[in-house]
RNA sequence: GGUCUGGUAGCUCAGCUGGAUAGAGCAACGCCCUUCUAAGGCGUGGGUCAAGAGUUCGAAUCUCUUCCGGAUCACCA
């Protein structure tokens, strides 16, 4: 049992034997109290006045007695206005810190043999565009998430469905085929992934071109859409590839082949993976089946014109389109064959989709299209819906070039962090191959950490005038802070003072000192409320006050010219569990923290 | 129009399961390296928590109304 449920359980004794009155020892109001306060601990008096029929100040004096006579730990506490403040026993502090030193796996959970799996799916690109600035926050939080959720003892699957078929593919395809006059990688000298996203913009331009050329001919913008040369050859080839035709197949082996050269490398510079891929192609089919089968069992119904669709009224949603009239399928259908593979490759407990809020309706419907063709597990799954990334002056579009590239902001960063280094000139004494190891961690750190310190639930601007900061609420500001401390562990080391445990915890320690500890032991659980809450931003922030209290420490303390060697053992210690604090925690934000910098 | 969602300092964001005087960073200004890494620390200024009403001992936080954004309601994915 911790410190914390120890003393409301107490309190709840309290009120019962003072006042009579009975409360659940979890809804006591338990929290840190206020740095300008003296004490660690407070507890909050309102609730209980009434039963006390005495003022908040009496009340506290009462409840605080009390918790002094019959806790050990409480070493003494104050009463201000409604509020009762309890100092806790250093010694208690100093206990605490010896099993987060001694603890390597300190902040996670075991994962069992008899875990629950969690699969979680996340990037799920289209093959006719590199990635952007929003597939980066996707990216990122898909893989913190894992990272996250395996700390707190789940077996996880990290799951990719690709995109690399569809009316979409197609259009680049054409493009590249009418305008392309043979152009590859090679020959352009141009990321796979950039070369098709090349034709899919080259396609959009031209079919805005004919759409133009036929509205002037009196045609209305509708119509013309609809009928518009490239358009329809586009959905020729659709068809042509689900009919298996030999050279459209053959085309679009060839293109998603450099596009998966290109993903492959910005994945890779990213520092994301994935344990199972799927691909749409691969699992329409099994869509297409199981809405068949839904059309037989009277779920869904025909069209005249011989589409499929569901009618979701009865869930106060409207009809949606399962297999438009000339057969081919549509995203839903794909969605329902992809989540029936995965169910049956996997024993899958909870299935997450890490997919932008612009398709919470998607998922809302998918959830009950799964319900109706009795899929038990239809309703259970989890649309992770993250905000979109936006640019002051909106959204960003692919199609409008107005796309912030995953592959040159990553470049970017590593570029800045390079020149900083250089300035500062602290790596002077390293490999050439050291500093651009570390020279790519702090500029990744500092992407990686802008992006996932904010909600995820919350949309976010990016300025890319205003470069990501170094500085302040910042990845390489707790990079810095880690390199530090290191140092100063390499120093003790070379020096040959012992800290591995704390003998003697006699030692009067600062309240500083005393809080930092605190801080430390409520590591584990932000890590089971980022888990539940499916929020790096609470480890991000979390971290940060870490690293800013220890700074302040840092500053205003002596470690290794401390002259009371059980003080400056203390201190190690602290700073070493502090440094496997920050490196841990910035590990499930999926950031490296560097030895030095 | 229906549904969902957001509005906190000049900017980017915390705080939101109700608790003490609403916090950080950036930007501005000032101070601190003969001392374990100054990518650091300290300080100053900066707020009608969109507006109004309600619930409460107590509201940025909960409820309602209004205003202003965003998403979605596709034979796009």
């Amino acid at each position: 049992m911790n410190l914390e449920t120890k003393l409301e359980t107490l309190v709840a004794k309290a009120v019962e034997s003072l006042y009579g009155l009975k409360i659940v020892p979890n809804q006591i109001q338990l929290q840190k109290t206020k740095r300008e306060f003296e004490g660690d601990l407070t507890v909050v008096i309102f609730p209980f006045v009434k039963a006390a029929r005495k003022s908040p100040e009496q009340t506290g004096q009462e409840i605080g007695a009390y918790l002094q006579e019959n806790n050990p730990l409480v070493s003494s506490f104050n009463v201000i206005k409604g509020f009762l403040n309890l100092s806790i026993r250093q010694n208690y502090w100093l206990e605490t810190l010896n099993e987060i030193h001694e603890n390597n796996e300190f902040g996670k959970t075991v994962v069992t043999d008899d875990a629950k799996l969690m699969m979680i799916e996340y990037s799920s690109p289209n093959t006719n565009k590199p990635l952007h600035l929003g597939h980066i926050r996707n990216n990122l939080l898909g893989h913190s998430i894992a990272e996250i959720q395996k700390a707190n003892g789940w077996k996880v699957v990290k799951t990719n469905i690709v995109n690399d078929r569809g009316i979409h593919i197609c259009k680049s395809m054409l493009a590249w085929k009418l305008f392309g006059n043979g152009e590859t990688p090679e020959s352009t000298g141009l990321k796979g992934d950039h070369l098709v996203g090349k034709y899919y913009v080259v396609f959009d331009k031209a079919y805005k071109a004919e759409i133009a050329t036929l509205m002037e001919k009196g045609i209305t913008e509708e119509d013309a859409k609809k009928t518009a040369p490239l358009i329809l050859e586009a959905q020729k080839m659709l068809l042509a590839w689900e009919n298996n035709d030999a050279d459209v197949r053959h085309l679009w082996e060839t293109m998603n082949g450099w596009v998966y050269a290109g993903f492959d490398k910005t994945y890779k510079q990213l520092g994301v993976s994935f344990d199972k891929i799927y691909y749409e192609s691969e699992t329409y089919l099994e869509g297409k089946e199981k809405v068949e089968k839904g059309l037989a069992s009277g779920a869904f119904y025909h069209r005249e014109d011989g589409s499929v669709w569901a009618n979701l009224t009865g869930d106060g949603l409207d009809e949606k389109l399962l297999l438009r009239a000339d057969g081919t399928s549509v995203y839903m259908t794909q969605d329902i064959g992809t989540a029936k593979l995965r169910y049956d490759d996997y024993p899958i407990n909870k299935m997450v989709y890490v997919v932008g809020n612009e398709q919470n309706y998607h998922f809302q419907v998918l959830a009950i299209l799964l319900d109706k063709l009795d899929f038990e597990w239809g309703k259970d799954l989890v649309h992770f819906s993250y905000g979109m990334v936006e640019l002051p002056e909106g959204k960003m579009k692919s199609r409008e070039g107005t796309v912030v590239d995953a592959d040159d902001l990553m470049d970017e960063m590593i570029q800045i962090a390079r020149e900083t280094s250089k300035e500062l000139g602290k790596l002077n004494n390293c490999t050439p191959v050291e500093i651009e190891t570390i020279v790519r961690m702090v500029g990744l750190g500092s992407l990686k950490y802008y992006i996932l310190k904010v909600d995820p639930r919350k949309s976010m601007t990016f300025n890319p005038k205003e470069s990501i900061d170094f500085n302040g609420n910042t990845g390489p500001f707790i990079q810095y802070t880690h390199a530090r401390i290191k140092s100063v562990l390499r120093k003790a080391n070379e020096q040959g003072i012992v800290f591995k445990h704390l003998d003697n915890k006699q030692i009067a320690i600062t309240k500083k000192e005393c809080y930092l500890i605190q801080l430390l032991s409520e590591f584990p659980s932000v890590v089971k409320l980022a888990g539940e809450e499916f929020s790096p931003a609470l480890i991000a922030n979390y971290i940060y006050e870490l690293v800013k209290e220890f700074n302040q420490f840092y500053h205003d303390f002596t470690i290794l010219k401390e002259e009371n060697p059980h003080l400056k053992q203390f201190r190690l210690v602290l700073s070493e569990s502090t440094a496997s604090v920050i490196k841990t925690g910035m590990g499930l934000l999926g950031i490296d923290v560097p030895e030095r910098m």
